[in-house]
Parts: C-alpha cells; structure tokens; sequence
DNA sequence: GCCCAGGCACTCA
DNA sequence: TGAGTGCCTGGG
C-alpha cells in the first residue's frame, strides 16, 4: 500500500460539486448528523469518508465541495443530489415556527443514500449506545472483516464487510468484540440476508408497511431500526425514526403531554406527510442542539 | 459504585 | 395496548 501522499488517491481530485449547488448541501452538516458513523474529520477541515463505494476525503470552501480519491462515484445518487429538498424545506417550514428554525440551521443537512446491509448492522450495533461508541464498534468490525480501501496520513481505511465476509462470525465472537447483547441479533441478521430469508434487494419495490415487517424479521430488529434502514439505506421518506428523543421533543414540542405511541404516529403522518423521514433528521438535530427534550417527561 | 446511553424481546395485566 | 424489566459495555 502506498502511504506517499504525493501519489496518494486522495490527493487526486476527481469532482467538484459547485457552490451554486451547495446552498442545500453541507458536508458538516449531513456528515456529522447521526445517519453516518464512517467519517473522520481531519485538521485541515477535510473529511475522510468511506461509504459503499469506496474511500475518499473531501473539502467544502467557498468554490464548492471538492472529492478526492481513486475513482468518480456516483455522488449525486449518495448526496442524494436528485430530491428537491429547496421545495420539501419551503412545505414544512410553513408548518410552524419550531420547524422553520429546524431547517434555517439544518439548510444544508441531506439523507444520505448507503449500503442496506451496512445500516441494518450499525443501527443494530446503535441501541443504546453513543455515536463514539457506535463509530468505534463499526470500525472495529469494517477493520477486522472489511476489504482494505486504502490509507491516509498513515491510517488505512476499510470497506464495511459484505454479509458473505461475515458468514462465520458468530455470537461469540461478536461478544469478544464488545457487542455485548447485540452480538446475537448480528449473527441473525447475517444468516437470514445471505439465506435470502430477508431479501434486500426485493425491499426496494415493496411498499413501506411490507418493507418494514420483512426488516422487522430479524431479530433485535424493532420499528426504529427498521425506519433508519429504509431512509437512510433505501431513501424512503415515509420512514420516520422514533427514538426517545424524538418521542421527548414531539411532546415538548407538539403535545402538553407525553404522547402514546399511537397518538404520535398519528400525528405525524397527518403533520410531515410525505417529508416525515427528514422532518425527523431536521428536528433531531435541533433538538440536540438546544438540548431539547433534556428533560424527561414525567407523563 | 451508580446511572444512563439515539432499542428490543419478553412477560404480564 | 401499554408498562416493566433485563440485556452488554463504557463513560461521566
């Protein structure tokens, strides 16, 4: 491998994303919001990503968002670059004032487009565990089963393994990786997508309710983890993760009360509609930043 | 030492 | 349908 930066792939700059473009798009902003655990910010402010196509490093400044690396990918697709999220911001801004302030701060936040597989195991490997913590795990699992995918500044990077590069990993050795009681739901979730018993690639023209009950089959796989997988693994803004800071900002925010599970679904299909799944990600990000929903509600 | 973290499975009413 | 509890592990 060769760790000369000079004749490094991510010295080579393979597109840029103009500024013109980029007034919905912030690398920082969608980056570091909490549906991606595979980037590493550098001290230069460039960000190093590896994502299911590969590794590269980028760089947002005032002539655009600069990409580096060995190959073009198919960024406008991972940026999900095609959606008009002017429009989808413009609709749910005029909804209320909490949800206008959402977007001004979160303009340029976008629902990446990743790997299926790869979201079904890091939101496994999410409960109940911090995004540092989530990172580390998810790395440690990408250097021990994943391809190599290249290396930077001295460090080398790895592809999140396929399922088929997981088949022998049991419980286990999930455990000695510090899964802890996620390690059999990771086990399970191998066996049953390399089986064909979860079909992945047949989730994409099934319809939300069907797509989610066919996730829902494996196990430690609840609607949460169902919901992440398919926004941000199968672009499906129907999808409307509840976590327990979601559930605690709609109270504050919508209810006087704690809502019931179906009170808030409720609500939430008749109030986000068909932008429900970044409605979710622009309050996530708003509430953690005001430290709302701090507080527990006392029903 | 104790509590909690961006859930889920399981049990019981 | 909802409330309660255990589960691994690491950090504050």
């Amino acid at each position: 491998m060769n760790l000369n930066s000079d004749n490094n792939p991510l010295e080579n700059l393979i597109a840029v994303i103009e500024s013109d473009k980029l007034a919905h798009l912030s690398l920082v902003q969608t980056m570091q919001s909490g549906q991606h655990f595979r980037s590493k910010v550098l001290d230069d402010d460039s960000i190093i990503v590896v994502n299911q196509y590969g590794l590269y490093r980028m760089k947002e400044d005032t002539s655009g968002l600069s990409i580096y690396g060995e190959h073009l990918f198919d960024y406008e697709a991972y940026f999900d670059m095609n959606r008009d999220y002017e429009q989808i911001q413009e609709i749910l801004s005029r909804k209320d004032p909490h949800l206008e302030a959402a977007i001004i701060m979160n303009k340029g936040l976008r629902i990446l487009q990743q790997d299926p597989f790869e979201m079904i195991m890091t939101f496994i490997i999410s409960q109940s565990k911090q995004i540092s913590q989530i990172k580390i795990l998810v790395e440690r699992l990408s250097h021990l089963y994943g391809d190599a995918a290249g290396a930077y500044k001295e460090v080398a990077y790895h592809m999140f393994p396929t399922p088929e590069q997981l088949i022998g990993v049991d419980e286990v050795i999930y455990k000695a990786l510090k899964m802890g009681y996620r390690s059999r739901y990771l086990e399970d979730a191998v066996k049953k997508i390399v089986t064909r018993t979860v079909d992945l690639a047949a989730i994409k023209s099934m319809s939300y309710e069907k797509a989610k009950a066919e996730l829902m089959q494996i196990k430690g796989v609840g609607e949460k983890v169902a919901d992440c997988v398919l926004l941000f693994g199968y672009g499906r803004f129907e999808a409307f993760p509840v976590d327990v800071w979601i559930e605690r900002i709609i109270g504050e925010l919508y209810f006087d009360k704690k809502p019931s599970k179906k009170e808030l679904n409720d609500f939430v299909d008749d109030y986000f509609g068909a932008y429900k799944g970044i409605a979710q990600q622009y309050l996530f990000e708003y509430a953690r930043t005001l430290a709302l929903g701090k507080n527990k509600p006392k029903n």
